[in-house]
DNA sequence: ATCCGATGTCAAT
DNA sequence: TTGACCTCGGATC
């Protein structure tokens, strides 16, 4: 589920509404008592995306990391946090207190006075010290969502690389924050096929790559879904913009196999790139 | 009601 | 390169 801008809108959640409060810790389904116990009742201080890893900061030097993988949510309940993570549902079932109860396999439940946090299905969830912290950051390439990345660190690795393009964008410690679709439609929009070894790549065409990041990666916060079509672009009459857009209209290659390119028409082709879906147009985008 | 695929990563092979 | 992880939404019946 997640690319990067989803693990930032899910850290800023947090710094708006849990940041500054003591919270009560658990682990609803066991398999994180150890790691709840260790931050039950600590005071949360921050909390921060590095890439799709997102970190939570409590007093006493402790940090939980989390990874959501393919699976992992974060579902929440309380003001203010409609539209980050899954819904609870209003059928939600709720305790005698008027909680919500857990629903699935609650890793962790990280609750305030006024709100709660379940997460279910992470690939990865630990307490780590400041040294840890910093070791798994130091490891994660810029993220174009970070105020001073350092895009010079991705363009050194990517520039020596004869790996392809399209597989270095997937590496997380080339850039931080790039999944599958993103990966995609990044290609497409700067016309590169994604074979394309990393090191034929010009410094002009991975500034532009960098930018269109950024400027995509915070749409994808904004608006809460990946939507990379250009207005001009999209199918006639797509009504509305943000979440409720159309699937079909917020892509120009991703999931598109096999359908006209936006462009020119060409069918988008799909290939399995070291495991993972990759689209692109034959026609738009050259070598 | 049921099936399938998915925005990811790692360990085992 | 493949399977495991583990949960959901959406498509299909």
């Amino acid at each position: 589920m997640p690319e990067g801008h989803v693990v930032h809108r899910l850290a800023a959640a947090f710094t708006d509404h849990f940041v500054g409060h003591v919270l009560a810790a658990s682990s609803p389904q066991g398999r994180f008592a150890e790691g709840a116990a260790a931050v039950d009742g600590h005071r949360l201080l921050a909390a921060e995306a590095w890439g799709k890893q997102m970190f939570l900061g409590f007093e006493g030097d402790l940090w939980l990391r989390v990874h959501l993988g393919m699976y992992g949510m974060w579902r929440f309940s309380g003001p203010g946090l409609a539209g980050i993570g899954r819904r609870t549902g209003k059928e939600a079932e709720q305790d005698e207190d008027g909680r919500p109860l857990p629903r699935g396999a609650v890793r962790l439940r990280l609750a305030s006075n006024t709100h709660i946090g379940d997460l279910s299905g992470p690939t990865f969830c630990g307490i780590e010290t400041p040294a840890e912290k910093a070791a798994a950051t130091a490891a994660i390439g810029p993220d174009p969502l970070r105020p001073g990345a350092r895009p010079g660190r991705a363009w050194d690795i990517i520039s020596a690389s004869k790996m392809s393009i399209g597989q270095l964008l997937m590496r997380q410690n080339v850039i931080g924050g790039i999944g599958n679709i993103y990966r995609a439609e990044l290609l497409f929009r700067a016309r590169i096929e994604p074979h394309k070894p990393g090191r034929d790549l010009t410094r002009a065409q991975f500034d532009a790559l960098w930018r269109d990041a950024r400027a995509l990666l915070r749409d994808g916060v904004r608006d809460g879904a990946i939507i990379t079509t250009r207005p001009q672009d999209r199918p006639a009459g797509t009504p509305v913009v943000g979440r409720r857009m159309r699937r079909d209209a917020r892509s120009y290659v991703a999931f598109r196999n096999g359908e006209p390119c936006r462009i020119c028409g060409t069918p988008i082709a799909m290939e399995l790139m070291a495991g993972r879906k990759l689209y692109w147009c034959p026609t738009c985008q050259i070598r």
